[in-house]
DNA sequence: GATAAGATTAACT
DNA sequence: GTTAATCTTATCC
C-alpha cells in the first residue's frame, strides 16, 4: 500500500487530506538524473462545494484532473506565468484537492537552487509557484500518479514539538473567512515553520 | 468577440 | 506598500 492511496478513499474530505498531507514528502526525480526532496509545510483545501475552488462550476478542460480519483496531480497555470500544484483527493466524479503552498527542502537543495534564479534559502520554496519552479513542475505532470516517478508523495508526519494551525486561505476572493489553510507551527515558541508563506497574514490568527 | 480576474512573484519606492 | 509582468479561463455582451 503506497502512501497516496489514502487519498483515493471516497469518504476523505479535502480538509482531512490537507491536514494529513502536512509533513509528507514530495520526491522529484529530474530528467538529468538528480533528485530533490521537500517536506510539505503549508496546504489549502478546495472542493466542488466551495465557491473559491476551480471545481465549483463543474468539470472543464482545465480542471478535469480534480474530478479523478485521489492520488494524482492537478496543475494549473495562472497570472500568465506561474504553475501551482494540487494533490487530488476523494472519489472519481467529485472535484476536490489540496493546494501545496509551501515546503522545506530536505535533500538536493542545490538542484532546487539551480532552478530558482536569484532566490535563496526559505525564499526558494515558500510559495505555491515558487515550489513548482523549484521542482520543475509544469503541465507535463498534469494528472500524474503521485505513487510513481518522477514525482512521488511519501509519508512524513509531524515532529513531537509541532502542531497544525488552521487559518483562512491566501489570495482568494470568495469564501475568504473559511479556515481551509493549514500550516505547521512550533508548540513552544508558537512560531510558524520558516518556509510557510505569508507569515504576516497568518500571525494575526495566532491566539 | 471582448473583457476582467486570477489559489502569484519579484522588483521597486 | 505598490506595481508590472503575462496569458488562460470564465463570463458577459
Amino acid at each position: 500500500m503506497t502512501f497516496p492511496e489514502f487519498l483515493r478513499r471516497s469518504d476523505i474530505s479535502s480538509i482531512e487530506a490537507a491536514r494529513k498531507l502536512l509533513g509528507s514528502v514530495l520526491i522529484r526525480e529530474f530528467n538529468d538524473g538528480t533528485c530533490a526532496k521537500v517536506r510539505i509545510v503549508e496546504t489549502e483545501a478546495y472542493d466542488q462545494d466551495d465557491p473559491a475552488s476551480h471545481t465549483f462550476h463543474g468539470k472543464s478542460q482545465r480542471n478535469w484532473a480534480m474530478f479523478e480519483a485521489g492520488g494524482i496531480a492537478y496543475i494549473y497555470f495562472t497570472y500568465g506565468m506561474h504553475y501551482c500544484v494540487n494533490i487530488v483527493c476523494g472519489r472519481e466524479g467529485y472535484g476536490s484537492g489540496v493546494l501545496v503552498r509551501a515546503a522545506e527542502p530536505i535533500e538536493g537543495e542545490e538542484y532546487i537552487a539551480q532552478r530558482r534564479s536569484k532566490a535563496r534559502g526559505v525564499n526558494m520554496t515558500n510559495g505555491p509557484a515558487k515550489l513548482t519552479k523549484a521542482l520543475e513542475i509544469d503541465k507535463s505532470l498534469y494528472a500524474h500518479d503521485l505513487s510513481t516517478s518522477p514525482l512521488r508523495l511519501v509519508e512524513g508526519g509531524l515532529h513531537d514539538d509541532e502542531f497544525v494551525l488552521e487559518t483562512p486561505r491566501i489570495g482568494i476572493s470568495k469564501a475568504v473567512e473559511d479556515k481551509r489553510r493549514f500550516v505547521i507551527a512550533h508548540e513552544k515558541t508558537r512560531a510558524l515553520n520558516p518556509y510557510v508563506s505569508e507569515q504576516r497574514f497568518t500571525r494575526t490568527f495566532l491566539v
